[in-house]
DNA sequence: CGCAGTGCGGAATGCGTTTTCCCACATATT
DNA sequence: AATATGTGGGAAAACGCATTCCGCACTGCG
């Protein structure tokens, strides 16, 4: 019983000699390869298998075989309920596929993300999920193009999620057209006067929800005034800096703001709340994504629904399919403009 | 440029080909090894590398040094706030290290967990991290326990999170105590009358704060009447399905409901909003993790703080140390009670 | 000038698998 | 009865890398 403290696992090697059989057959009874295995051996192999408790090592066979079943994900901050739920999607689709998942975190940072996609190449997945908003002008953008390109032509899918223009399959979230919806409908409950709380002026994902906005406004002839619209970081504390600079200005002239985050809008509700405004009443509020918690924070936050699990789901699929072969596949996912209580009818 | 569509990544053996030494030298000069080797050679290997876009195959490397470099969570759900906090400190903290961090969802299933276990322990991980409330009496429970002494055995670390009772290295939260503070605390603020939405009867955690809760009330000589408690999934919807349970029995008895987690606070929360309940005018609200959104939903939830990311880093710190060999080192997180406007002063 | 020591490149070995290749044997075909 | 055609086990060769061991060219010392 108790052995040596730190005794090896054992080996097919060991399974085999334990069973009387030769490696070959040891290792194609326990995985079901092409070749057929006599079943009086094959059980004896799975009984001294158990015996042993052996367990594949799944290093070993990624370098015989010469390919892993892993899938890398990046996202910029796991604990982000946006990339959290994309995750869990992803997650549950690779799982289904007997993929196992690794997960690493750029925290925004475009020149960690350069590393992490370095590093990750040493994993040799057979996917690589990138997500989080793309950052154009970035110097890094050029080294991480050539670096995943590298990996594609390595046999590598690539898939990116909600970040177009790249040259690599995507799942992309319409942002234009569902901030532009949503301006539609938020005009149709009676709102006219807007504010906007954006994130750094690079961020794609923040420019199109931002410009989808403004056209949306535009249609009706409404334009949001530049002092109105403040930009932080596109987090909840971003959210909530923002709002107070907003704070700051006066927010007389202003019905309704829209932070282009779910995440950003829940930091600007707290930052009004802790100012003693009250939302619906003293100013409306409206989000993007439709993160969980959007329907628990009072009141509900508007927002424009994402299907954020089904993304991530999708995004391995599409990366799994040979379609993602042809290396700029676009799966767009669908919006839909959710109202609640945060921007009730006028 | 256009090679073939999918060609094999450089191997260490093109790299040493291409600068003219031998695998020897080029492995040496690629992994800060024990050996020095000339900087002439060491330059023309990096170069040569870089020309080849080389990234050494982490299998690879596993098979030759006989141990890989990556750590496997197990949490039960990923989108949950809870989990995603403490998976991003373990993120974190194995960042640091060089470590690579695997992760799989249980989703809240004893048996899927174990299953689980069994499959990461073919990926070799050098830890392997469990989160995530213990089910007592679970007839899996035995087979897990056995099956992560046989990977401790053979030399992979595990560590538990906030689960107490198990034969291994263990970062817990003291959530009994915890709850006897915000007991206290919140008769204190002239509560008497109570009510609690619990997990599952088995769940440990769900049972240490209860316990607690009702021993913390004891002290001041008041008891919940057993009617006013009940369960739910340790969920979001758990916590409104049993807040609306507990609505339909009526709450004039009631001041305020301890959930035993925000998650399922916050989903009790939403289930008054919608009933018309106001809180905390008509019923006051605590929970207990103080998960980020705690603070942003309205009223700000009163709740027990626990460091959630500083779980995750001290799991793989203690991991890592020479006290995880004890098998049995503890580590136990302080918790505080948080008092905000979900229950405010009487 | 000889000898022990040292520094460092290279050949070879091994890690745990999968997979090819060879071969013995059984069955089917003429 | 003799040959063709599977069928399936086993030996051995990969797979990509780290590392041990060997040997060569120096260096310093007496």
């Amino acid at each position: 019983m108790a052995a040596s403290p730190t005794a090896s696992p054992a080996t097919l090697h060991d399974v085999a000699r334990e069973a009387g059989v030769s490696l070959a057959t040891a290792s194609r009874s326990l995985n079901g390869s092409t070749r057929k295995v006599n079943d009086e051996y094959r059980q004896r192999v799975l009984a001294a298998a158990a015996r042993l408790n052996y367990s594949p090592n799944f290093s070993a066979q990624a370098v015989a075989k010469g390919s892993t079943s892993t899938v890398a994900l990046l996202v910029s901050d796991i604990a982000d309920p946006y990339f959290s739920s994309i995750a869990a999607g992803v997650i549950r689709a690779a799982e289904t596929q007997g993929l196992i998942v690794t997960m690493a975190v750029t925290e925004r940072s475009t020149e960690r993300e350069l590393e992490l996609v370095r590093a990750l190449r040493g994993q040799r997945p057979r996917v690589m999920i990138l997500t989080g908003s793309r950052s154009d002008g970035s110097e890094s953008q050029a080294a991480l193009v050539a670096e995943l390109k590298a990996f594609a032509a390595t046999g590598g899918r690539v898939v990116l999620i909600s970040q177009e223009g790249l040259p690599f399959s995507t799942v992309v979230v319409d942002n234009y057209l569902g901030a532009r919806a949503l301006a539609n409908s938020l005009v149709g409950q009676g709102y006219r006067r807007f504010a906007a709380i954006g994130g750094a002026r690079t961020l794609v994902t923040s420019r199109d929800r931002l410009a989808g906005f403004a056209d949306g406004l535009a249609e009706h002839g409404i334009a949001i005034h530049p002092d109105h619209i403040v930009r932080g970081e596109f987090t909840r504390d971003g959210g909530f800096a923002a709002a107070t600079e907003l704070l700051a200005d006066g927010i007389g002239q202003i019905d309704l703001v829209f932070a282009v985050s779910d995440v950003m809008a829940i930091g600007a509700m707290s930052a009004f709340r802790e100012a003693g405004i009250v939302v619906p009443r003293d100013i409306a509020v409206a989000g993007f994504d439709d993160i969980d918690t959007a329907r628990d924070v009072t009141p509900a936050l508007t927002t424009v629904h994402i299907p954020l699990a089904d993304l991530g789901q999708q995004a391995v699929e599409l990366a799994l399919s040979d379609a993602a072969l042809s290396s700029d596949e676009v799966i767009r996912v669908e919006t839909r403009v959710v109202l609640r209580a945060s921007s009730p009818q006028l």
